[in-house]
DNA sequence: CCCTGATTCGC
DNA sequence: GCGAATCAGG
């Protein structure tokens, strides 16, 4: 599989879009998320905008004083929300969402809604054991390119066990 | 475990 | 130039 012009012009416009490597490389077919790297490399696509690391070069820094400076010119970023759509809110008894004020050590934190927003508040949902998300979540923060499946939402999950159950169980 | 990009290195 | 293997971080 040759990279046609047609093909780079491909890879660079989904690499402008914000698809990982791994995305584009199941877009386009016929090449892994390695050659689609390596692509980007040797085109000079690689500054994208990632912020998950403050610069790239972690294993040799061999005299980057300058090298550092050019890189770190970015201007910040308001802050990412991890898709709020497939999260279920937490009714807490009292009515109100887990804000961060109601938020306790072994409730999830994971974000839903803008943080800038009124109805801003945390999913909630009781943590297995002191960690900062919920199962679903905390499995969820680290497959963002998993099929997303918004069927497979979890239902609200409600503090009040008055009435959690009285759907009709088959068996 | 899964994921992400970065770099190395043989072809 | 290409991309698998490897590396480093989340």
């Amino acid at each position: 599989m040759a990279w046609n012009d047609e093909r780079v012009e491909l890879l660079k416009k989904l690499w402008a879009e914000g698809l990982s490597a791994s995305q584009i490389a199941s877009r386009m077919g016929g090449v892994t998320r390695n050659a689609v790297i390596g692509k980007v490399h040797r085109l000079g696509l690689s500054g994208r905008a990632t912020p998950a690391k403050p610069q790239r070069g972690c294993r040799h820094h061999e005299g980057d004083v300058e090298d550092a400076r050019l890189l770190g010119e970015e201007p910040p970023m308001k802050p990412i929300i991890p898709e709020p759509e497939f999260a279920a809110p937490v009714v807490l008894e009292g009515g109100d969402l887990a804000t961060v004020a109601t938020l306790k050590g072994n409730m999830c934190k994971w974000p839903i809604g803008d943080p800038t927003s009124d109805d801003f508040h945390f999913c909630g949902q009781p943590t297995p054991a002191g960690k900062s998300y919920c199962p679903y979540h905390a499995h969820l923060a680290f497959q963002p390119s998993a099929q997303r499946r918004p069927e497979r939402r979890p239902e609200p999950a409600r503090l009040a066990p008055s009435e959690a159950h009285r759907r009709r169980a088959a068996g």
